[in-house]
DNA sequence: GATATTGTGGACGTTATAGTCCTGGATCGC
DNA sequence: GCGATCCAGGACTATAACGTCCACAATATC
C-alpha cells in the first residue's frame, strides 16, 4: 500500500468518524461515507471489506484520537487545579453544541456494546486506558502528598469517568450542559475529600 | 377502541419495549416486533401509523415502567441506608445480565436523543422525574435533620443520576459490574459527606 | 517506458425493511 | 342475531442499503 492509498483510508476513515458520531453508526450508510469523503464505492470495498470493518477502523479512530487529545491534557496532571483544568476543558468543548452527540466514545459504547464484540472490547480497553491517564495522574498527586495515602487513584479515575459519561448522557438528553457540570463538580469534590491540605 | 384492541396494543408495545432494548431500536424490524407479539401486521400499523409513533409508545412505555419501579424503591427513602438500598438493588438487579444492555432509559436516550426531538423531550422529564424521586427522598433527609441544610437535594440527584448512568455505560462495555459499583459508592460517599451524626 | 497500484464512475444484483391493501374470519356489545 | 370492531394472513409495492463487478484512467515505482 503506498502513500497516496493510506491516505485515501485515512479520509474515508475520517468521514465516517465524523459522520457516525453526528448521525450514529446505523443511521450512517456507506454513501454518506462515500460522498463525504469524496471517494468512490470501489474504494470503499478496496479499504474494506464491509461496513463491520469500517465501524472497527472507525472505532479505532475514534480511540486513538480521544486518547492523544486527553494524554495532552492529563499527562502533566499533577495538582487538583489541573483536575478543574481538565474539567472545564472538556465541559468547554461540549457546551459548543449544547451537549449534542455526546461523548465521542460514550455513544459508540452505548451502540456497539451489544452488537459488536469486538468493537466492544476495544471501547473497553479505550476506556480503561482513558482512566489509566487519570490514574496516572492521581497517583503523582498521592505520592506528592497532594491526596492522602488513602486515596485509591483506580477507583477514583474510574468515579471520574462515571460521572464524565453519565454527565454527558444527561446534557445531551436534556440539551442542557448544567448536569454535566454538576456530576463532574460532585466527582471532583469526591477527589478533593483525599487532598491533605 | 375495546379492552381487546387495547390489550393487543399493549401486547405490541411491551414486546417492542423488551427488543429495542436487547437489539436496539434501530436493529428491531417492525417483523420482529410482529412475530414476538404474536400479532399481524395489520394491527401493527391498525394501532401506529409508523414505526416511529411505536418508538415513542416504547420510549413513553419503558419510562413509564422505570418510574413506577423507582418510586416503589424512593418514596420511602428517609434514611441513608435506604438509599444504599436503593443502590444494592440496581446493582443488584444489572449484575444478572452482566450489565449487557444497560439502562432501560439512559440506552434509549443515547440512540434517541439526536434522533427523535420528540423522544428526547420524553427521556429528558422522565430523567427529571427520576431525579425529582430522589431528590425528594434527599429532601426528608435534609428536613428530618440527617442531612445538614447546606444540603441540595437536586444536586445530589442529579450527581446521582449520573453516576448511575455513567456506571450503567461502564458496566455495559467491560462486561463488569464493578464500575458501575465504584461509580455509585462514590456518589453515595459523597451524599455521605452531607451527613450530621 | 513497463508494470503494479490506486483510483473513478457507475451499472447491476440482492436483500431487508417499511408501508399499503385486501379478503375472510373471529369476537364483542347490544 | 347483528353490526361494529378487531384480527390473521399474506400479497404486493417501493425504497434503501449492502455488496459485486467491470471498464478504464491516473499515478507511482522500478
Amino acid at each position: 500500500m503506498t502513500p497516496r492509498g493510506t491516505a485515501t483510508r485515512a479520509r474515508i476513515v475520517a468521514a465516517a468518524v465524523e459522520l457516525m458520531y453526528v448521525k450514529g453508526v446505523n443511521a450512517t450508510t456507506l454513501d454518506d461515507v462515500r460522498a463525504a469523503s469524496n471517494t468512490s464505492k470501489s474504494q470503499l470495498y478496496n479499504h474494506f471489506p464491509d461496513k463491520e470493518e469500517l465501524v472497527r477502523a472507525v472505532v479505532a479512530a475514534r480511540a486513538a484520537q480521544v486518547l492523544e487529545r486527553e494524554r495532552g491534557n492529563l499527562q502533566r496532571l499533577k495538582s487538583f487545579r489541573g483536575l478543574v483544568r481538565w474539567r472545564d476543558a472538556l465541559v468547554q468543548q461540549n457546551s459548543l453544541r449544547k451537549g449534542a452527540y455526546g461523548c465521542a466514545l460514550g455513544s459508540l459504547a452505548s451502540e456497539l456494546a451489544d452488537q459488536d464484540d469486538q468493537a466492544r472490547a476495544t471501547l473497553a480497553e479505550s476506556f480503561v486506558e482513558w482512566e489509566g491517564l487519570l490514574a496516572a495522574g492521581l497517583g503523582r498527586m498521592r505520592d506528592s502528598g497532594v491526596l492522602k495515602p488513602d486515596a485509591d487513584p483506580e477507583k477514583l479515575a474510574t468515579s471520574l469517568m462515571a460521572a464524565l459519561q453519565g454527565g454527558y448522557l444527561l446534557a445531551e438528553t436534556a440539551h442542557d450542559i448544567k448536569p454535566m457540570e454538576v456530576a463532574l463538580d460532585m466527582a471532583l469534590d469526591h477527589v478533593k475529600s483525599f487532598l491533605t491540605a
